[in-house]
DNA sequence: AGCAGCTTATACCGATCAGTATAACAAAAA
DNA sequence: TTTTTGTTATACTGATCGGTATAAGCTGCT
């Protein structure tokens, strides 16, 4: 090897993230990529290969450290019915404090992504399947540690979890204001009360 | 006036309408708008004016037709358990009946609408507004008439169902499949029981 | 020194975008 | 019959799209 690239690859990729988490896969320009990213044209397709590939690498980095990460560390509390309650909290204050209006980039990707390729739909359904599965671990230790009710369904209560989960992020995105979504997260809450 | 316009402006917006809600505004172009509609191209732009003005036209049609005659049905019912109860019921076989996975058109464009300007976010914000009144005062209804506990907060409850009303819409387009969509349905409708 | 490999800037490709212009045509009203 | 008005097909605008090509410059290894 004779050089190394000159320029962050990492960074080019987190920037890279942002402008498809804000824009979406195809309102996301090459052109906005090159302004965000500072980096050439060239050596972004050099890098990455094309805008699909790097829309994939994208949400790949999303999944891995903000997904992955929210959830392990909840779960690493090893409290369930806290786990729960502060994911809930956690998010409505995401979403309060995304004042872009981004969303999550993993939900977003839920609505666009019929148009996408089996690549990034096999993404999608894995994060959302980690997520109910998050919630479902959650009420089952809580039944077995005897803080959670025994007649709740881990499996039903975990898929209205993430369906909750869903409509705060994306309703939050303009359409509806913290009280509101408030609201929501605790009624999310209240299932497993 | 000299002469009546040949082609039918109603069918015109009933295919544009199609073609927006199952594509959204972004991805459908006016050359799909042409070829759907079978009108031409300056004829289009002499009936509705632009891009945009159309997709006002399709999404006030599809609230009027959808959204606004399915909730005034429901509440034509006059037995509020019920109608919530059909609500979720229909709302899990129109998803499954819409093979082409396009969705609701009114929460398709909530998550599209922030990049949409102050009519279109209105027309979305008015409509999941009723969708949460229509929720709202079922509930209300059915507590004065004993059909529902009174420890039930309507506003709260109703928010939580439009909520995952809005998911399970959402998760349909291709997420969910049929059984999860029936769970999330199912959990709806246990607010009331 | 010279090669290799990545950088940059810039220009280009064909395609598509929303929207406009033009001209021939058709039908109803004057 | 002439005027009016909306129809059609077609061509065009300028802009942007994703992606490629090229040429010159920089850096590190041999």
């Amino acid at each position: 090897m004779s050089w190394e690239k000159s320029f962050d690859v990492d960074t080019a990729l987190e920037k890279s993230m942002q402008v498809f988490w804000s824009k979406g896969f195809e309102s996301a320009s090459i052109t906005n990529l090159i302004e965000e990213t500072g980096v050439n044209r060239g050596s972004l397709y050099n890098a990455f290969g094309s805008k699909r590939a790097l829309f994939v690498k994208s949400l790949l980095k999303y999944d891995q450290e903000y997904r992955k990460t929210t959830l392990a560390k909840l779960e690493a509390l090893d409290q369930p019915s806290q786990a729960i309650s502060r994911f809930f909290d956690d998010l409505v204050i995401s979403t309060v404090e995304d004042t872009e209006h981004k969303g999550c980039f993993l939900f977003n990707t839920v609505l666009e992504a019929q148009q996408h390729d089996a690549e990034v739909n096999a993404i999608v359904a894995n994060g959302l399947r980690e997520i109910e599965g998050f919630f479902r671990r959650c009420i089952e230790v809580g039944q077995v540690r005897g803080e959670i009710r025994q007649d709740i369904q881990p499996e039903s209560k975990a898929k209205a979890m993430l369906a909750l989960a869903l409509a705060i992020r994306v309703l939050g995105r303009g359409a509806y204001h913290e009280s509101a979504l408030n609201v929501i997260a605790a009624e999310a809450k209240s299932i497993i009360a």
